[in-house]
DNA sequence: AGAGTTTGCTAAATCGTTTTATTAGTTACA
DNA sequence: TGTAACTAATAAAACGATTTAGCAAACTCT
């Protein structure tokens, strides 16, 4: 097979110098002063042998790699999968790569992976960032790299965020439980001082407290092994279903938990608790009754963080502000029969 | 803030020659015969300044990037995005990074991608290949590089292949309906020559042809949006549905349009109709009743996919056999209640 | 003591681009 | 007519690593 051709190799054939060849394929021509004629030639021979610049060495000297980081917390997650694939048409469409990687949440593996991220030049990171991220994240804003965070926000960071309204959210699918005649509703979520758990569960509080209800608050360990997440669950629906009407999840990995939880002890939705989870499932709409969600505007949310970072890029210099994109969730309500709740009925009488 | 340094800043500050400084950064220090002594100076040296190299300056050299290019049909999609996961978990163990891209099952993207990796000098491939992209494989297993099919094979290339056995696995399913005493059992699947499909449509009718039943088979254009693809089955539903008292769906993607559909038509499972889908999804279980289907053994496929690939790239020219490697799916049996069926009572009778 | 071998290290070429500085010729202008 | 300005192109340095080829000193051997 033919060794790959190269800007000597064209400029060789040509009888022209390799830096005029260079002018022409970055569109300097004009600028450099660079003949039409000769302009024509060139591109026209380029376009014949099909010659293709060898990136690599485009970016050891340029320093600009044309990839973006992209940081989440599990591409298997279903709200990441969906973020990724929007951000990635929108990045090849603009001409950049994406690099990708999990997180899992844990700290030490992302400012691992930042690092690696680093090593490799990447132009432009978007990160869902885990707690105690800080310090990496204000060096990559330091060093001039555009960074956009995405998810949920920290503290001490001047950085882009594209976030939603976590605490509106739980607060007014609360408020909708409530005004269903719901008194005893948990809330169930990741142990987690990250902020958009944090707000969450202040949503569902402020709520509770505006209606003289007391707060029924479960809070588990965050772990990649499904079945050590369901045990404490599992232990405390076994302890306190009797007393509990509604149940709002936190998260969508948790809440998933959690049905497969009622599956397991025959727990009836709504008839025997009524629920809602953060962030819609595709699937949900499919369950009978289908399950209630908060569903995030994943399209909004991709678009929001790609267009910020793309400008970012494009603009390196001019464009030092920051800003905070708070975008709002929708309350999807599908518990078509929230009435036929045996509870309910029993405190309506 | 400070500039990276390069090699040729340890060089100067050690008065060593750089040549000698990537010798033992390369651990070739033994190989080279350079004094014990020199080498620990440097090692200590490199350690307190924290050097890292230049990945785009050794790629330029070396030609290999430590990139793998994996490709799938969409990375939004359960199946792919759970066999990306794990792909990558292994991949960034072994000093791997993974660029990856969604195909949407569109060929000539697909060899627009392909290009953009070969540009980014990508070391190695997994690809879920789409129709008619055997040429540009073939292309770049004859430039040498490591390439592993998985999910589909296409004819005439001669790749090291991950699947699953298709055909066995309808059949199985279909047995499993029929034995149920199912005897009018739809095939929905989408329109498509791709090995995998055409395999999973045999196996059903091979299945009904052992008890001479007839086919019913229902095929959709594939589509990125969900309500083309359910136009034709509503259709297709509404017209047959009294004849028919199972299904089989042939791709997860299709077998959540279908259930929505059921849903929007109020046809229940199973007692209107049974339902087998390829691929399980998580929450096919949460169903009440519980969707049967058929699993794929999504770590096996990922396993195995990275590691022929790993192995290629470790052994680049002592391996240049390939395999195919067959896996085999489970059949996750749900429908608790299949005697419930009301029309399959009736015929019972 | 001279030839050969081993040890310990390095200069320079190379990968394929971009960019800076420069040249040589032509035109404009006072 | 002499100089400034413009045109059209180029040579060479730079990006930061790896690798080839080779050199000088020390050691071994007859």
């Amino acid at each position: 097979m033919k060794k790959k051709l190269s800007i000597v190799d064209i400029a060789n054939s040509l009888n022209v110098s390799k830096t005029t060849i260079s002018f022409i394929l970055n569109g300097r021509a004009k600028e450099k002063r660079i003949g039409a004629e000769l302009v024509e030639r060139v591109l026209k021979f380029v376009d014949e042998v099909g010659y293709k610049p060898n990136h690599l060495a485009k970016s050891l000297r340029t320093g600009k790699s044309n990839i973006i980081g992209l940081m989440v917390e599990d591409i298997a997650n279903p709200f990441f999968a969906n973020i990724a694939r929007l951000i990635e048409d929108r990045a090849y469409n603009n001409g950049y790569k994406i690099i990708y990687c999990s997180t899992d949440n844990n700290t030490e593996k992302t400012k691992d992976l930042i690092e690696m991220y680093r090593d490799r030049h990447v132009d432009g990171y978007i990160i869902a960032p885990p707690e105690g991220i800080e310090d990496e994240i204000n060096s990559l804003i330091k060093a001039g790299f555009p960074v956009v965070l995405f998810d949920r926000n920290i503290e001490n960071v001047n950085a882009d965020y594209v976030i939603v309204d976590n605490l509106f959210s739980t607060y007014n699918a609360t408020k909708h439980l409530i005004s269903q005649g719901y008194k005893n509703i948990a809330y169930i979520s990741f142990l987690s001082s990250q902020a958009q758990l944090t707000q969450r569960m202040q949503g569902y509080k402020n709520a509770l407290k505006e209606h003289n209800l007391k707060p029924i608050v479960k809070e588990v360990l965050f772990n990649h092994n499904n079945d050590i997440i369901m045990d404490p669950i599992r232990t405390f629906l076994n302890k306190r279903k009797g007393d509990i009407d509604a149940i709002l999840f936190g998260t969508n990995h948790i809440g998933v938990c959690g049905l497969r939880l009622f599956k397991e002890l025959g727990i009836k939705v709504p008839e025997d608790i009524a629920v809602v989870s953060f962030d819609d499932y595709e699937v949900f709409q499919l369950f009978t009754p289908p399950i209630s969600a908060i569903a995030q505007p994943i399209v909004q949310i991709a678009d929001n963080v790609i267009t910020t970072l793309l400008n970012k890029l494009n603009l390196p210099f001019k464009d030092k502000s920051v800003k905070t994109i708070i975008l709002s969730t929708e309350l999807n309500i599908r518990s078509s029969s929230a009435s036929t709740n045996k509870k309910l009925k029993k405190l309506l009488v």
